[in-house]
DNA sequence: CAATACATGAGAATGGATTTCATTTTCAAT
DNA sequence: ATTGAAAATGAAATCCATTCTCATGTATTG
């Protein structure tokens, strides 16, 4: 499986005056309203988890943050981000021995497709499985909370790759 | 969540004459169907997981296996698991943090409805979501191979529990 | 039985995640 | 601005499931 995508930082816009625009969402808000105390380290997080591709590890958190402020520390990354997951913000997910993958959980409910042989993933929805997996819940008579569903497979470009490979071994 | 349901060690019919009565599938058989070599340990294993209540840890194979032949190791069970699993024999699921879990695999395939708060697993399958899987899978051109769906919810004892403590904190 | 390839157990190593704790930082009350 | 209590931090220690290493043991074959 590849290495993927490295995660960017956004260089803080500032401006010639030393003004800066506003986010969307500051993330001083996001992390007051947490009732936790605003620091660099939350900020900076924050930044990364928010404006970088999806799917990434607590690593690639750290390595992204650890470029602009070098003191930063394992321990703040993975706290922070259990914390934000805690109060989903986040979402966490852990497949088999793999280091934890999350996402910010702004964007609407979805499930993943990931390619076995290149690590690609896709994002899907559903509404139709959704509405089955209440519906068996409820056939039990538990009270659905939550689900993980990871399809897995062999992307379109990865299939191609293998047709290629056994042509050039069948003209051999 | 609780601890649940030990595992149970089947004590070996040894009938007074010293013969042995074959089990439906001989362990001898699947082990050297495999190309390996036949021990008490592969044996033993075999037999914990096959006879044994499905959704056990490593740990749980380990721990059983232990009270008959004492000097079993770890690194024994894992490595045999493992093995099982990449034969198919065995089916190994990973999910959160948690150690993971087997089952034998010899039954239909199912998916997973757990109780966030009393551990229960319940085994269903629904033959609807998996062909829309499938679907969706064809749908971004990828070729299915695997995929995991597990439920999270609370079940009716752990949501009736719940109601007793209401009630019971109203009526103070 | 001997030869040999394979299997084993003990313990060390791994790697992601969490915890600990001494130090630093935030921020509300002065 | 100053202060002090509470919260947050980084480094390192620790955790824990799993895997690896390797010296020793054992199953299998002839
Ligand atoms: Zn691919
Ligand atoms: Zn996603
Ligand atoms: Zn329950
Ligand atoms: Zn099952």
């Amino acid at each position: 499986m590849d290495k993927s995508s490295p995660l960017q930082l956004p260089t803080s816009n500032s401006g010639t005056t030393g003004r800066t625009r506003k986010a969307s969402v500051p993330g001083k808000k996001i992390i007051r309203d947490l009732g936790l105390k605003v620091t660099t380290q939350r900020l900076d997080i924050l930044e990364v988890v928010r404006s970088g591709p999806n799917h990434f590890t607590a690593q690639d958190v750290f390595e992204t943050v650890v470029k602009r402020s070098p003191d930063i520390g394992f321990a703040t990354v993975y706290r922070f981000l259990r914390t934000l997951t805690d109060a989903s913000f986040v979402t966490e997910i852990r497949m088999g021995g793999m280091p934890a993958r999350y996402e910010w959980a702004a964007k609407d409910h979805h499930d993943h497709l990931t390619c076995n042989s290149c690590g690609k993933i896709v994002e899907f929805e559903n509404e139709e499985i959704e509405r089955l997996q209440e519906k068996v819940a409820l056939r039990f008579g538990f009270l659905l909370t939550s689900h993980v569903l990871e399809l897995y497979g062999v992307c379109p470009e990865c299939r191609q790759k293998k047709v290629s490979q056994a042509d050039a071994e069948n003209s051999r």
